[in-house]
RNA sequence: GCGAAGGUGGCGGAAUUGGUAGACGCGCCGGACUUAGAAUCCGGUACUUCGGUGUGGGGGUUCAAAUCCCCCCCUUUGCACCA
């Protein structure tokens, strides 16, 4: 016999899987249906590191598994293949960026297919192939002739949009407009950030700390004619829907957090001097009465009009300043700075007059850009008051405003008709007050912006639009897909013009029309990936209804939390949007998500390049083989938490490997005699326990428990080989079948060992007798005083009473209770029973 | 500052309906095989002054606490002037 070698055994099998097709999936009414999902990687030219196995591996044995519970699995593999980093070699080298993308998707391949994955390959997918951009150019379509009815809560055709008689009144050209502004995909001239060193805007989420997330280049807030998409209709849904999604706490969390809805009112204060009025957005219209300023911030359009001659200079000086902060610095300083505008407004409520100024801690991006200041309940206010000398007016007891401002609860005071209420009472009394004087209402406010949606980039998706003298259209379905022209060189144009202007034959639609010249952002492909995967082929629709229907929702994916909020967020909006309009059955595509922990270096710190710490899957392959190194990463811990890789680790399950084999197949000396009889009664159990452990660890995605029991099980079977010199046929079966998920190869060359000719990877996974899982007698501890003195192994079913009579008798116990008052005994049947004593 | 997750042998980690802490693996030690080593196999392995002590630290509840309660410390991670 063979000793094993997973460089025999393992592409043997791999081709057999993919010769035979063991993995293709099919819609089928006999069976339950589990799609199982991992985010696509974008094919880049470093390879495949540790960290992607480590997610694909954990939905492969749950795939596995699932199809051996009798689950028609889809299991399907791709690639995210838009994106800067092909593009920025473009640009240095002059290789398009389709060769390099297509050398790399090949080997991504051969990496994931040497770690024999169960996908279906016939359902592999790129995004930036024209049959598959074709539909993401579809769906931006849906969402361009698309706008969001508030009263019904969702999008429709924009065709259905009521045009108000005033503006059908001014015209087409007015009626054109105000439709385009009611798209779900519009354009935009807001400041938008632009990132110099990259050559493009990004999106909000894509910008931290007013740094680029890729390659940390500093972004500047500029205004620019942008595409956005109207994510911000969707923002109540977009939480409210998380309530039934079966995520981590911590991802919806932190979905919310983005989201950012916060209760409130908005009000109007009246500017002194008949200057109109200034609105502001607050939580706490309860503390109303205690208003003593109000605040703008430097960017407001009423600035000018409130400042007055006096202050003007001032005001001018300090908007200047402002302007030259970035965000990062205005984020970071918390030293309130501000100046007195010279204007006052009136407090609604008791008609007094408070100061108006502008300060840079208010942001012109949320609620109104205007605030009303309650220094004595708001930790903001009260330092800015506190800076500037402002009166503080006390109107919610509990704190002492004199050390700082209070945020709790409590009776209101100095509020007029709202004085002993609390806060929760007088919330809604003022906004009914309020809401009766027509003076403000009820309101809810949103962090989140509209998505920032082009990107001034070559390898991106093209717009399918035009625009003509009557401002932007889409163009026919039958146009689609609109490619990419081809470019002699792909720098950024060194204006904001995108690198596409350059190819002017493409550019130049017809003699009236231009086409757009943005492209769409590497989020595009991404957000809808996994409704192609359902009907990859389909050259009518992006999926059939028949696939959607039956296969979605997406039953469990896994990928890095680093996506949290950006992909995530973004295909849960497209699909809400498709959703609408009925091109999907499901309002949410992604019921179980699960977010790997990242493996860290030996070192215990990120694997990087530069530190010299990465480990490349190929090695580890080429030494232990693939089986080992799934079995290794799965066995590390759990699944979410981030722990270091120990190379050596892996020898554990290199041992385990040869063990199972030995214990099945031989080794290079003596082949394994398999017997037919009946099993020790034992053994039988030992294998029981074992279905059962790893059945159960399966259902929970404990990986590195489950292989743990199997571990002790191939102990067991390696024990009894060496008693009776003989394996048993049932056993084995049992221990083939529970490897499978982890180890495919080997449980496959064990299987075809014990004279099965077929794939093991739809064979019937092992049930248990619970009767064989336990044991009669189990160890009972006798304890004094909780502490153990004596062990025994008794029958289960001993009583209370029996059990304390067993351990009085026993011979090492009883001396314990020599010149002891025995106070009280608990004795729990299977456990342990406990003395309670005091000397006497 | 606020939120979330976590802190257990030399290391990765088990065990949280309160009931034998340290499963399983690495490493280490010893043994078998071998001229020798590698590989493989078998056994041992929390600390200990052998009384006991031990799950980040301190208190509490309980016959009994890694597990429940209170206070504090540390690590990772997310948010961070969002009115």
């Amino acid at each position: 016999m063979p000793r094993y070698n997973p460089k025999d055994v393992e592409p043997k099998w791999q081709e057999y899987w993919l010769k035979k097709k063991t993995f293709k999936a099919e819609i089928r009414a006999d069976k339950p249906k589990f799609y199982a999902l991992d985010m696509f990687p974008y094919p880049s030219s470093n390879g495949l590191h540790v960290g992607h196995p480590e997610g694909y591996t954990a939905t492969d044995i749950v795939c596995r598994y699932k199809r051996m519970k009798g689950f028609n699995v889809l299991h399907p593999m791709g690639w995210d293949a838009f994106g800067l980093p092909a593009e920025q070699h473009a640009i240095k080298t002059g290789t398009h960026p389709r060769a390099t993308t297509e050398q790399n998707i090949k080997n991504f391949t051969r990496q994931i297919q040497a770690l024999g994955f169960s996908y279906d390959w016939d359902r592999e997918i790129s995004t930036c192939n024209a049959d598959y951009f074709k539909w993401t150019q579809w769906i931006f379509k849906q969402l361009f002739e698309s706008w969001y009815d508030a009263q019904t809560q969702k999008a429709r055709p924009i065709a259905e949009l009521p045009i108000p008689a005033e503006i059908q009144k001014q015209g087409d050209p007015a009626s054109t407009t105000y439709r385009n502004n009611q798209r779900l995909a519009y354009i935009s001239n807001a400041p938008v950030w632009w990132c110099e060193a990259l050559g493009t805007v990004l999106a909000n989420e894509e910008v931290i700390d007013g740094k680029s997330e890729r390659g940390n280049h500093p972004c500047e807030k500029r205004p620019m004619r942008q595409w956005m998409l109207r994510i911000t209709a969707y923002a109540e849904r977009l939480i409210r829907d998380l309530d039934s999604l079966d995520w981590h706490e911590s991802i919806k969390h932190m979905q919310r957090n983005w989201i950012g809805r916060s209760e409130g009112a908005e009000v109007d204060f009246q500017l002194d001097g008949n200057k109109g009025a200034l609105r502001v957005f607050t939580t706490r219209p309860d503390t109303l009465f205690g208003a003593t300023f109000m605040v703008i911030a430097p960017e407001h359009p009423l600035i000018e009009t409130i400042t007055t001659p006096e202050q003007k200079s001032s005001v001018e000086a300090y908007r200047k300043q402002a302007s030259g902060k970035s965000d990062l610095e205005r984020g970071l300083d918390r030293e309130k700075t501000g100046v007195f505008t010279g204007g006052y407004a009136i407090n609604p409520v008791n008609g007094s007059k408070i100061p108006v100024w502008t300060a840079d801690y208010v942001m012109m991006g949320y609620g109104t850009g205007a605030i009303m200041a309650v220094p004595a309940h708001d930790e903001r206010d009260y330092a800015f008051a506190k800076a500037m000398n402002l009166s503080i007016v006390e109107v919610i007891s509990g704190g002492d405003i004199s050390k700082e401002a209070y945020t709790g609860d409590g009776p209101l005071v100095n509020s007029s008709f709202l004085d002993g209420l609390r806060v929760d009472a007088a919330k809604s009394k003022i906004i009914g007050w309020l809401e009766e004087k027509g003076l403000g209402k009820a309101r809810v406010q949103f962090k989140l912006r509209d998505w920032l949606f082009s990107r001034q980039r070559y390898w991106g998706e093209p717009f399918p639009i035009v625009h003509g003298p009557n401002g932007p259209e889409s163009i026919p379905d039958a146009e689609l897909p609109v490619n990419l022209p081809e470019l002699q060189d792909y720098k950024p144009t060194g204006t904001f013009e995108p690198p596409l202007s350059k190819a002017a034959d493409w550019v130049r639609y017809s003699d009236a029309k231009k086409r757009e010249l943005n492209t769409m952002p590497q989020w595009a492909g991404s957000s809808w990936y996994f409704l192609r995967y359902l009907d990859p082929h389909n050259d009518k629709e992006f999926c059939s209804r028949e696939a959607e229907k039956y296969w979605m929702p997406v039953d469990l994916y896994i990928g890095g939390a680093e996506h949290a909020v950006l992909h995530l967020l973004y295909a849960r909006f497209w699909h809400k949007v498709l959703f609408d309009l009925g091109h999907v059955s499901t309002a949410e595509p992604f019921q179980k998500l699960v977010n790997q922990g990242m493996i860290l270096g030996e070192d215990g710190e990120k694997m990087s390049k530069s530190r010299g710490n990465v480990v490349n899957p190929d090695d580890v392959i080429g030494a232990y083989g693939a089986d080992a190194m799934r079995l290794y990463e799965m066995f590390m811990g759990p699944l979410e938490r981030m722990k270091p890789w120990q190379t050596s680790g892996i020898e554990g399950q290199w041992r385990f490997l040869n063990r199972a084999w030995r214990v099945t197949i031989g080794d290079d000396r003596n082949a394994t005699v398999i017997v037919d009889r009946e099993p020790p009664v034992e053994l039988l159990k030992s294998a029981h326990r074992c279905i059962k452990k790893v059945t159960e660890d399966l259902n929970e995605l404990h990986f590195n428990t489950a292989i743990s029991a199997m571990m002790v099980y191939t102990g067991d079977l390696a024990s009894a080989l060496e008693k009776e010199g003989v394996a048993y046929r049932h056993t084995s079966e049992i221990l083939a079948k529970l490897v499978a998920p982890f180890a495919p190869h080997i449980a496959e060359e064990i299987w075809q060992a014990l004279g099965h000719n077929h794939t093991l990877a739809y064979e019937a996974w092992p049930a248990y007798d619970e009767s064989l899982t336990v044991d009669d007698s189990v160890e009972v501890v006798f304890q004094i005083n909780g502490k153990v003195r004596a062990k025994e192994m008794l029958s289960k079913t001993l009583t209370a009473k029996e059990l304390e009579d067993t351990a009085r008798a026993n011979e090492k116990f009883a001396p314990h209770l020599a010149n002891q008052d025995v106070v009280k005994v608990i004795a729990v049947p299977g456990k342990l029973v406990n003395f309670v004593v005091k000397p006497k």
